[in-house]
DNA sequence: CTGAAAGCGCTTACAG
DNA sequence: CTGAAAGCGCTTACAG
């Protein structure tokens, strides 16, 4: 491969004075900074990042931590991973992923060993093992999610409070009294999934502010099951007129059970949704709701990161995205 | 941070025993290869990896290159980003992603830098630009998916004509004397995705074997289109009788159009499918069907990754990841 | 079986 | 404004 030393030779300068331009941190003189360009054009150098990673100190790469292999986020992620990449590399910086089964283990080794800058950790449950190690480190991380407890580790996520009040405003504002919330499986409130949990608080306590009043539902997410299941609480006589839906199987199937039951939106039923901004992608999901937002969330998590490198003693932050409404007329 | 030399000072060695241990290279005395074991385990120490890739020569990562953010890929995609770390890591080697916007200049950069030791480029299209800078410089790389050209490149895929010939199979089999394949659109075949075209052109050549009829539609990806255009099609009087689908946005929205028509599989209509393997996961397809196979696509990837940075003067490979059946009963 | 020394390709004070 | 030298943390012949 081609070196410093060869550019230096070929420009007729010092490797320093290579290094100089390279890095830009020193004023080189116009005519010798222009030779040397023309010399690293003329051998396709580049940098090699792991002598250059030795010497400052700092590798220039940040580590995506991938939970175990979750079918069920399978499709969001690739999302969130193109866009950590495609942030950090607007920054410089290069993302590897850490896949590996024993995350904890992978983390003491990629802390010791000082393989990445920083840590971007990805489906965090609450009790994640990952945290502890990261935490007592001092490593700079950020959590996409939001933990009950953060460890003192800086965290992002999509507001999920403010989006449950949201789409009880937009209820509430046409005059519906009641709504029923199709949630997720009940032992994931349990489990301490906190967006699922701190959605549908915030439904409940809007409701409470507003007078409406919410039935909630826990749903499955097997695709049979949450099918049925749909079919039997919207084909009763007593049926919901309006629905709030957290819980992405079921709202990429609502439409198909809809049709099934002939009933229309908003005529029949008034329809309100809080998904994954994949599905709509995929299906063309015609509800009004409040969608994740991978690129926006991914942003910040890079940003909160890099600052958290320059500042590893300053306070923890924890940074909410802000729910966005798309209107798609779904509300009688 | 702690380095091999507090290992060596803790162990009461020199550095080059610690090495020796840590490289396994090397017969140490098991006493010696205690101890410093111990000292590691104590001191919390991992090796540098820039270091390490300094001294060796080797990067110990696999750069896997993501072409520009196409929406349409992505839930597919991270199945095989994970897919690909799990069996790097199973490998000793680490994933970096690249998706760079401008791929031909960061695949020039990852190569003159010798920042990973190969590359698994995804998303591969006819005349990609990605390929040539890489074959001519002659780098350790494998293709997922199979351009026209490889460039000298190996290429790993699912094998899409025997895919093709099987579903076929199965249909004659049953008695069927001619069948309606659900393509992409018509611009996907033209423009060269081999994928498609060596799925569709297995399907006619074994119809013909086999003396059966092939209508060929293209259908488009947007949802309400190719919604509106299955019911167009499967409404009318002289609608297939059996459906041989190979685009995913129309198998994932089928069981929907088939429910508004009220036909029923297989009793109305026989189907077969090859589709992404997410989609069953997310919408329990009820289809037979032949499903892609990421991990099995991916580990065959850095198998033959491994074997050409091993063997860079070896002869380019293709391997055809043979398709699997799921049998769902929907063909009568 | 173990250790001293050179070297991997950079950056960064420090002189000049 | 430019260059010589030391050093980052490893590995690897080479002696012993």
């Amino acid at each position: 491969m081609t070196t410093i030393a060869d550019v230096a030779r070929e420009a007729g300068v010092s490797r320093s004075t290579v290094s100089s331009v390279l890095t830009g941190r020193k004023f080189v003189a116009p005519s010798t900074r222009e030779r040397i360009e023309a010399a690293i054009a003329k051998l396709d150098f580049a940098v090699n990042a792991g002598a250059r990673a030795l010497a400052t100190a700092r590798t220039m790469t940040i580590g995506v931590m991938v939970r175990f292999h979750e079918a069920e986020f399978s499709p969001a992620l690739a999302a969130y991973l193109v866009a950590l990449s495609d942030a950090a590399n607007a920054a410089g910086y290069t993302v590897t992923l850490l896949t590996q089964r024993d995350s904890e283990a992978a983390a003491r080794t990629v802390i010791a060993g000082r393989q990445v800058d920083g840590l971007v950790l990805l489906n965090v449950v609450e009790d994640d093992p990952r945290l502890e190690p990261i935490a007592t480190a001092g490593y700079p991380a950020v959590v996409i999610g939001l933990p009950e407890d953060t460890h003192g580790i800086d965290a992002v996520d999509l507001d999920f409070a403010g989006a449950g009040g949201v789409l009880v405003d937009l209820l509430a504002a046409r005059g519906h009294a009641a709504a029923t919330l199709l949630g997720w499986p009940r032992d994931l409130y349990d489990s301490g999934a906190t967006y699922a949990r701190r959605f549908a608080d915030a439904v409940d306590d809007r409701a409470a502010a507003r007078g409406m009043t919410i039935t909630r539902q826990y749903l499955p997410v097997a695709p049979d099951h949450v099918r049925a299941e749909m079919r039997r609480l919207l084909g009763a006589p007593d049926r919901p007129q309006s629905l709030i839906v957290h819980n992405d199987a079921a709202v990429a199937l609502l439409p198909q059970v809809l049709h099934e039951l002939d009933l229309n939106s908003p005529d029949d039923i008034s329809i309100t949704s809080l998904h994954s901004a994949e599905l709509t992608q995929l299906f063309g999901l015609p509800f009004t709701c409040v969608e994740s937002r991978p690129q926006t969330v991914s942003e910040a998590a890079i940003e909160l990161l890099l600052e958290r490198m320059s500042s590893p003693a300053a306070e923890t932050r924890v940074r909410l995205i802000d729910p966005v409404i798309t209107n798609r007329e779904t509300i009688s």
